[in-house]
DNA sequence: GGTCTTCCCATCGTTTATCGATGGGAGCAT
DNA sequence: ATGCTCCCATCGATAAACGATGGGAAGACC
């Protein structure tokens, strides 16, 4: 879909989302929409159906790597772990968000 | 387009940005373009191609009006002004941009 | 046994924002 | 007359996000 009606989400942060969140250690996918959910305390609901490709492009740059393997709660899930590269590309992607959001901030601020 | 290669603009603010500058009083779109890279300080360069389709999406919707007069430098140009229902759809747009962004921050810089 | 909830995976289809390329035209200076 | 800056606009491509939908297996509760 385009943008979808009702926005849980800034377009074009799930990525570095996804990275940030990875870089705390391993973790599957539904795992990964939990910590973001209980760190942004509700405001970032992320379905699976934006999760999962997301992961799928993750995977494809070489940002991520997966691995089959049980969850804590005795079930079958895939496990993400943050590559080199993707520590390296979440540090670049944080740098540019914040570039972008400085300057957004000062449109948004002047008189 | 879909995400472009060299990203100029964070997806999903354009119409928040243009309602912001629209706020400080009328303007045409190449002004508008200007004001923002000028406030932004060359960060925020908006092509054409990406503006007037906003300002075409901002018209349908209500949120500002044009209408055609001379530029300063003597040249046709068609003036946009913000509405009510424009100022009102700018007050709430920034609620919810800040309303995200607090968010993502809480992610970014968990520990 | 049967049902329900929670956890966990994934894809397909649709919509839409953004942008590159491209087209035009008029004012003004050299 | 050449070119530069201003000013308008559209078309086509691409990719992000999401609703709907499909599945399956663990554990609880009746």
């Amino acid at each position: 879909m385009g943008r979808p009606e009702s926005i849980e989400l800034l377009p074009g942060t799930l990525d570095l989302l996804i990275l940030k969140t990875l870089a705390a250690g391993a973790e599957h996918g539904y795992g990964i929409a939990s910590r973001l959910k209980a760190l942004s305390e509700d405001v970032l609901q992320i379905g699976e159906s934006s999760l999962y490709p997301a992961l799928q492009r993750l995977l494809i740059k070489g940002w991520v790597k997966a691995e089959w393997g049980a969850s804590e709660n005795n079930r079958r899930a895939r496990y993400y772990t943050l590559t080199a590269a993707g520590r390296k590309q979440l540090g670049a992607e944080r740098e540019e968000f914040d570039r972008l959001i400085l300057a957004i901030h000062k449109v948004l601020n002047a008189t």
